[in-house]
DNA sequence: GATCCTTAGTGTGTGTTAGACACGAAGCCA
DNA sequence: TGGCTTCGTGTCTAACACACACTAAGGATC
């Protein structure tokens, strides 16, 4: 943190409306990458511009960060305006602060990610009229600013994370069965599981409880339903231990 | 990105020396956490504030973003500015947007951390006759604003990051031996590493150039000296290879 | 109720890797 | 020459990663 005379006064004063500083400001942001899984693909949440720059384009819900509230509340707050998404896991993922990347001037974003079960939440049309809408993760348009390499950022740490996170279990409804996570794990990884490994592994990890419950109103033997110990992990997590897939 | 109002205007409009915006901004700022290493500890840079608040505690270095700076550039301007290191690795922490963390408003810190050949640099008494000192990793004072948070986030990450990228290169000069290189893993692990089993690991990536050089000036037997193979490292990087500790 | 179709659920063998472990060689110094 | 310090090296064992295929269950269809 400086000392230097930038600092000499960090409130605004105000003058008819407007607020006036020392030094010019950044403006601030904040953009989700919000990640979904279906049957078929891993998918990504993104909502279509109605107002310059960009307008029309496809971009990552976000916006600018209020006075009175933190980063993630903020992201939350902008979520659940543009997509009426509510209690998502959240975490941040990256700072974009490049001096071009926003041609209305220097505007520096912190970008989330976000991980929703998709049968639990219905996407909201966005206020404003705005359209939000899902996309496959391998079809997704360009976007506006310099949201791709948002993305692009969010995929990779997904990928990364994933391997040795229970994360997995974010994507899905709170009863699933192996099969379910199995295809979640392998569309965000992108690549096919060995089956009988990934059960093994997974319930090694001893983080699943075999319910009493088989899935219903499937055309074939019906598959045990399990639930993820969220208070079993967090102890496990505390005495730093590992997982992998 | 929001379309909302707020972004209607972005750029500022001057009043007579200072910037005036339509809606209140947080104030941006860069703090480093920066790492060394030198024979007997892990060890952190900090500074002594100057000014209020906290005045004459000890902090990290850091201060405001630049209008026409994006944010590596400010945090290397203020590390220069503060402690006179150049061309350190550094990336990118986290960014912490508490509504409390600084007394004079809300400044949102986007925190980098970086690591130092101990040997190479020197730490020039900083400007503003404001104090610069390394610290033993476990011998910190309470800090300025969140700094302490921001340290413990940083010591988090570099353990993490340390296990499987190979960044205990950059706290070494080019020139180094194995054992040196070890030492420096034990530092930043807090634990003892099996030498045998370290060197047969490290060799094993084929990331080691082994050099027709001996240490020298010491009263053993002296230790071949080695050097990172920086451009097999970018390459076997691409090709998605992972090694670990 | 027989057949078909689809997915569930399960075990073993093999190769690789992690981790424990100790001692002779080299070089400097006194 | 002897002593001190660090260098440099190999093997064994246990755990784990990964490849791999068949029977069981249940609904759908005829």
């Amino acid at each position: 943190m400086s000392a230097a005379p930038l600092a000499a006064r960090v409130d605004p004063e105000r003058h008819g409306g407007s607020y006036a500083y020392d030094h010019p400001r950044p403006a601030v942001t904040v953009d989700c990458v919000v990640f979904g899984v279906d049957e078929e693909d891993l998918k990504i949440l993104l909502v279509r511009r109605g107002i310059p720059p960009f307008e029309g384009r496809w971009a990552l819900p976000g916006g600018f960060v209020r006075e009175e509230e933190d980063l993630p509340s903020a992201a939350r707050r902008e979520l659940q305006e543009e997509t009426g998404l509510e209690k998502v896991f959240l975490e941040q993922l990256y700072t974009f602060g490049d001096l071009g990347r926003d041609p209305r001037g220097r505007v520096i974003s912190v970008a989330y990610y976000a991980l929703v079960k998709l049968g639990d939440h219905r996407v909201r049309a966005a206020t404003d009229a705005r359209e939000a809408r899902w996309f496959a993760a391998g079809d997704v348009p360009r976007l506006a600013f310099d949201h791709d390499r948002i993305l692009a950022t969010a995929r990779a740490r997904l990928q990364g994370k994933v391997r040795y996170q229970p994360i997995g279990f974010e994507l899905l409804p709170p009863k699933f069965t192996l099969t379910q996570l199995q295809r979640v794990y392998e569309k965000i990884l992108a690549r096919p599981l060995d089956k009988r490994n990934f059960r093994k592994k997974l319930l090694a990890t001893g983080l699943l409880v075999e319910l009493d419950e088989v899935e219903r109103g499937v055309a074939h033997r019906a598959a045990r339903l399990y639930r993820f110990d969220r208070r079993k992990y967090e102890q496990l997590e505390k005495d730093g231990f590992m997982f992998e897939v």
